[in-house]
DNA sequence: GCTCCGCATTGATTTATATCAAGGGGTCAT
DNA sequence: ATGACCCCTTGATATAAATCAATGCGGAGC
């Protein structure tokens, strides 16, 4: 069955179904991600208005749920998985501008189209809000406004840092920038392993490489001892600091 | 004389002199850039306490006047010549990760520090606010902040393009998607033609290019009748269609 | 069980761009 | 005027990473 969606990484050709109902206060009472998200910028005693505002939706992996050059009808807020954001070149071309995980808000958009497309990398909950329930909401919650303007410098940050990555960085500084990240945001496991959600094809598309240039940089660490490849996506960092210089063009 | 300063761009070593009396607020009420700047979301009838609040400076060309790494104790207005805004690694390698112009805001930093660089290109013309001054105005005026996160939300969609820019596009593609970006943001002059503040070695630098790799593109557009290179930093756009489906990767 | 297919790894080769190098044309201070 | 210094352009060569290609692994479906 050929794909006949705009967005390139569709994999699905049905829609996105998406409820519409409201959610109980309690549930962003009860939240996860609030203290780390906007949504810690209104008070218990108001989460109501917000609960209400919010329509739970599960994105499974691989879907699209924000498509480029699309209307810009709602705003997202990751509760648990990891969503990959992306723009691409009309032969295909494709770069991962960052990944969300939990407490990312999505949809900031100047203009009312998408600049960028979303798909889920693993199973994703979301939190969705039509721009014009946050529009009220903003008005109500200046605060809100606030806690945005703090989430919007962040990423200016992390763009600041990843077009250094793109523009100036080697194959295996890019790399090792990417570990060390990951390894920053994500937790670790038990065993001290880092679980990277994402193929070695959207690690290339987030560094600007190929496939082939990521799997031989990551044999080239594991050869020197500074990380160790297990099974499926888990990798451990075992030279931490020789990684962090490397990150740097300290080598 | 050497230059034992930490910003990479620094010219001379003589630490930057800025006033610290507030302006009147005829300044403000009459300023070509406020329509297009943050400062619109204050009213007329409110415009005094901006003014007081700022300081006007002027820094001249190469000149640093944020450096990377250093304490964010002020907030800056351009309201006149173009800024570079960079990144740097320990070895000398410069990502510039934009050129702000007139109504630019630049200082937005999360941590008390700032995340990157700023050097005049040209002879720039700043209103300067202390982060204290400013953390009262948007106290006071909320709309400032919604203002702010507007601008923040272009940059961030800036980014992304740069971002698709770094990691996946040519040589090419590069240059002719800068050219048609300056066109579109900075004015042509009465004979149609296009003044870049910024040297080679800056447009190198923004596109993740050497100064060569920019010399012979633009060599090539010329030779290929897209683009005239006049005396200077004068270029004229001579195909523009060309440039755009260059730009896109669509040749 | 087997087959299919997507993903990852590794090797051989190519190529776009960087690096190295030389020279020209401004501008500024002497 | 002269020389020093930038900045730009152009040519020759080197190289990092892309491309082309082959193989292996592991899960999903039959």
């Amino acid at each position: 069955m050929p794909d006949t969606s705009s967005c390139q990484f569709e994999q699905r050709p049905r829609r996105l179904v998406m409820g519409t109902a409201g959610l109980q206060a309690d549930f962003c009472k009860m939240c996860n991600v609030r203290p780390s998200s906007v949504c810690s910028a209104i008070e218990n005693e108001d989460i109501g208005r917000l609960a209400e505002a919010a329509v739970e939706t599960i994105v499974t992996p691989g879907r699209c749920f924000i498509e480029e050059g699309e209307p810009a009808t709602d705003f997202f807020n990751v509760t648990s998985g990891t969503v990959k954001l992306f723009k691409a070149l009309p032969d295909g071309r494709r770069q991962i501008t960052g990944f969300a995980g939990p407490g990312h808000f999505l949809g900031l958009a100047v203009s009312d189209r998408y600049a960028f497309g979303a798909e889920a990398v693993d199973t994703v909950r979301l939190c969705r809000f039509s721009r014009e329930r946050m529009r009220v909401l903003l008005d109500d919650f200046p605060r809100m406004e606030r806690r945005l303007l703090e989430e919007a410098s962040n990423e200016l940050v992390a763009a600041q840092n990843q077009m250094l990555l793109l523009g100036r960085k080697t194959a295996r500084e890019r790399v090792a920038s990417f570990l060390l990240d990951q390894a920053n945001h994500g937790e670790l496991n038990s065993e001290g392993q880092l679980h990277l959600p994402m193929t070695r094809g959207d690690i290339a598309d987030y560094l600007g490489l190929t496939i082939e240039t990521v799997s031989r940089t990551l044999s080239w660490m594991r050869a020197q001892g500074m990380i160790d490849v297990g099974k499926g996506y888990a990798i451990t960092i075992l030279a931490q600091e020789r990684l962090e210089s490397l990150a740097e063009g300290e080598d």
